[in-house]
DNA sequence: ACCGTCATGTAATCGGTTACATGATTCT
DNA sequence: AGAATCATGTAACCGATTACATGACGGT
């Protein structure tokens, strides 16, 4: 009869425990809808973190000892989290093993174009044009976001290497979007629908 | 005082549904199993649909009229799932619509890619070769399974158009791939780690 | 003073994940 | 005959999504 605990602290974590501990040790005591902000301008535009999310798991680390809490008395009464020296512990150990999980690619409109042989001559088309549309316009809305960021980065240089590794999760929302788009296109193309002409403008190639 | 109550059979399906409604119609009768093994060979690829959620969601199904369930009385008493007129009209009606949620592109690489800083010094090599591995095993396994349907294809061309919409997904697995290969090597030239030399077949141009 | 949007939170439900189990087949 | 793998299913927990609410703040 094996009694034998296998490490508490090994509480088996989720990625959204380590955004919010990375969030917490990178920007110090925040309120979780600071950690709103800061997904939503990031990796939010592609893995969607519903803002009760980051309402609901600060809650969780503190149980597991890897954050405190405290609230304010008056006013909003926000609560602010903290990371405690066994969170940071946590995100280190984390690091040092590179995760193997392979990634999750949800596309409804995949999904759709999969069953497409299911409905009307005129399915695949319809289904196409609107990840068109959808796809183009998050590509457009990316590269809009990195001419803003070069600007303001050659404007204020020292926050420069931090700000990288914000820059590189937009990088590869910009290259998926560029496939999806090459994708898209040539459905376009094989459906006999004539919106494939690019239209967007490139500034970098591919493959960088 | 509002009762107006809008539309049971609206009762908001998730994509789950919509793959076994899907695989239902198209397939005919299935038990679960049946599923797992058609969501394995596809979409399964880069969506993971764990067979739990495949016996779950028949059931499911079922209480909505979209499904009937007749069950084996002896041997291994299987559960085979047909699929309703209701049911049918369902997918027809989903797939009228163009779906207009945005992909879920869950990545735990990038995710530590992104709270590398908080690392050490060799944090962005570790997991930029792990990831850089992962993403090449993966694109070499598309490219040969796409090998493989060539040639099947070839030999049995009757099936052939059928066999187009599954053809799609793991094209599609193959151009995020093919992306996500790009943007690691990148890093890799980044951290000055020299693994980046391409060594991958490449058979079709990036964008076709 | 009012309106709209930002900010902040909670609750309930339900789908998804994990873990547990075991019956058939096939191969050696 | 035993081992390994395929096939088949259930159950419990828990995280994620949705819906509901309302307080603060800025502008007109």
């Amino acid at each position: 009869m094996v009694l034998y605990v296998p490490m508490l602290s090994t509480k088996r974590l989720s990625p959204t425990s380590y955004l919010v501990l990375g969030l917490l040790a990178r920007e110090g005591p925040s309120t979780p809808y600071d950690l709103k902000r800061q997904v939503a301008a990031t990796l939010g535009h592609f893995w969607s973190f519903p803002h009760a999310l980051l309402y609901a798991e600060p809650p969780r680390l503190v149980e597991l000892g890897l954050a405190t809490e405290t609230q304010e008395l008056h006013g909003r009464r926000r609560r602010t989290f903290t990371i405690t020296p066994a969170g940071d512990a946590a995100v280190q150990e984390w690091l040092r093993r590179p995760s193997q999980d392979s990634t999750e690619l949800r596309d409804p409109g995949l999904l759709q174009l999969y069953f497409a042989d299911l409905g009307s001559a005129e399915t695949p088309r319809i289904i196409t044009r609107e990840q068109l549309a959808i796809h183009r316009a998050k590509l457009k809305a990316y590269e809009e976001q990195a001419r803003v960021q070069r600007k303001s980065r050659d404007a204020a240089a020292p926050a420069r290497l931090l700000e990288e590794w914000h820059g590189h999760s937009l990088r590869m929302g910009t290259l998926y979007e560029r496939a999806a788009v090459a994708f898209w296109e040539e459905m376009a193309s094989e459906t006999g629908d004539d919106a494939a002409a690019p239209s967007d403008g490139r500034d970098e190639p591919l493959i960088a």
